[in-house]
DNA sequence: TTCTACAATGCAAACGTTTGCATTTATTTT
DNA sequence: AAAATAAATGCAAACGTTTGCATTGTAGAA
């Protein structure tokens, strides 16, 4: 009834043995016989022994959980990313610590300094928006804490990531736009100082110099890559009276706030204006008209990520050969970027993908 | 460049005082003067020093890290709580650890196990859609580690916990429809071993009464609550060539499924039949027609079941009095359950709330 | 000057494990 | 039966902190 967990030296102490056995028979030891192992494991389940892993760490020097750094645990990429990352370091005997950096660098900062503290394994990160500096995560090499980065990462740091190939997801996007003839395609996109919007910037560039268009040309927003802040920009933006025949969001929030500021001004999508998300978020094949948007395979980056880690904590080589994996997005072509011939309804398919 | 991390050890070696004083001065013990502490702080950022957190806990027998454990991080309700929980606990100064039980018994009682042995300090949990047994929330409180329920939580046992008042948002729903001079309201929903679905099915029940309707009598599906196990459902349902005049799912997605599978068979919602959801899901506001929910309040509800923990966590008695917050839901009527007027058209205004 | 008081620091044990080495006990070999 | 080997367990230090108590140093009071 005392507050105290039961520790080896109880289990000791009510068998008279000492610790070191009881720790040796709990960890199945070769070198402890079977009559005494079972003698210890019984009085562990009577006593309701629980291995404190926190001392056990300590003494061993390393321990069992990696921190994880998201810009955002609601969003469906990351929450995506989380549950691949766990699908690997869970079977491997890692807990997780996620922190949230909520796109703010400070935050960000607080977040890692938490994560060594805690002497975690390992961390895997996902750059805020704001982050430019990078002396946060020179630290945490400089402990050497196996880093890996993810989708959000810093290009001139020399280490492990897993990336989406933005610039080719974002390029074929823009073919399929060009191959329906449009030619004026207006770019509403998230920041370019995070790697992955300039990426995707640069594949719509290359994809309009093929077809011998500037993109400095177009019309173009970059701003939060949030409903409001494409609803607000757009609305505005209609009221000069032109309008393109397409517009490029680089997320599918932003492509739900474009379409509403179209539909305010009584233009149709896809007839009128073609649309384009990004991300394929869950409601993407559901609404209507259906979002043409591009996959990321979220799950599968983040188990890249895990076993880009794993690799790491299993090798004990002090400077491990940083590697790149770079994820193939895919296209999904659906409604809001292809003319309609006859009268659009609602839900006609089981939900591709 | 050796491997190993800097200790208070190094600082103290470094400045020819002991390991005490530099615990004391890294804490800003009153007792310490000034100037060593300066002494201190300095060599410390020299030697890039990071508390041994662990290290730190072990010896004073508590933690700063808390369990979470959920069904599943990548539904938007549950990382909603999580973000909820983040806002209350990481201001006081605690990390969380999440788990996910993938609606799995075992995995559950996984998990359990690793939270104990991580001396957590506290743990949080939403059953999954399988716990019956509760031995293991049991070995928790035998543990003397406050224990808080949320959203999915066991009746039998008498421990702090948040809740939504789920029959009263189904009731309002129900209510809602028969409102609209329905009275065949079919029960789509999820199992009702667990707290939450029989709770809706209560609220639901007794509105239907209150109508003299009796729910029994009411067509009637109870299975996974996802849009595939809605939708195969419906098939097969439609197929007898008989509807019910309205559908009530207990998930947005089985709404989904269930909408996709009356369309399949040439029906129109909201004007043949009127459908509801339950969760107010992202979608539910961008799809055509909009889809009538509940809203859920998912954030508040973390932040009340982490204000909870922090209850138990700061009070110092062993035996706190438990807590039962219960949450009041709104129901949120769009487009799905309202006949139309003219031809529903493809988002009208701002996204309500 | 001696005593008292307080400020600043040191000492050593403790938290619950793990682990190399030493020791005891049992078993086999000669 | 003695010696050599093997098997099982014990001893004690270590992991990096924290903390009650002891010790030292310094300044003011008597």
């Amino acid at each position: 009834m005392s507050k105290k967990q039961t520790t080896i030296q109880d289990i000791a102490k009510k068998l008279n043995i000492t610790a070191s056995t009881v720790s040796r028979a709990m960890n199945d030891h070769p070198k402890i016989s079977k009559k005494t192992k079972a003698l210890v494991w019984n009085t562990a389940r009577e006593l309701n022994y629980q291995p404190n892993t926190i001392a056990s760490n300590l003494r061993k020097g390393k321990g069992n959980t990696v921190g994880m750094i998201v810009p955002r645990i609601n969003r469906h990429f990351f929450s995506n990313v989380i549950t691949g990352v766990e699908s690997v370091l869970n079977p491997a005997g890692y807990n997780l610590i996620i922190c949230q950096s909520e796109e703010n660098y400070e935050k960000e900062v607080e977040n890692v300094k938490t994560l060594i503290s805690n002497r975690v394994s390992g961390i895997l990160i996902s750059l805020s928006i704001e982050t430019q500096n990078i002396k946060h995560l020179q630290k945490i090499i400089k402990s050497h804490i196996p880093l890996v980065m993810f989708d959000r990462v810093n290009e001139k740091l020399n280490i492990s990531q897993v990336i989406n190939d933005d610039e080719a997801g974002s390029y074929e996007m823009a073919i399929h736009l060009l191959g329906q003839g449009i030619k004026d395609i207006m770019w509403m996109g998230g920041p370019r100082s995070s790697s992955i919007y300039r990426n995707r910037y640069n594949g719509y560039k290359r994809a309009l110099e093929e077809h011998n268009i500037f993109a400095e040309e177009m019309p173009c927003f970059e701003g939060s890559p949030t409903l409001d802040s494409a609803l607000n920009y757009m609305r505005e933006f209609l009221k000069s009276g032109k309008c393109p025949k397409a517009i490029f969001c680089t997320s599918d929030y932003m492509a739900m706030g474009t379409i509403q500021a179209l539909y305010e001004k009584g233009l149709n999508v896809p007839n009128d204006v073609a649309v384009t998300g990004y991300s394929n978020e869950p409601f993407a094949g559901l609404i209507s008209p259906k979002l043409t948007t591009v996959e990321q395979f979220s799950e599968e980056m983040g188990r890249a990520t895990a076993r880009l880690l794993l690799d790491q904590l299993l090798s004990e080589s002090d400077e491990p050969v940083p590697r790149k994996i770079i994820i193939k997005p895919k296209l999904i072509v659906r409604e809001t970027t292809q003319k309609r011939k006859k009268n659009n309804k609602f839900i006609k398919n089981k939900q591709e993908l």
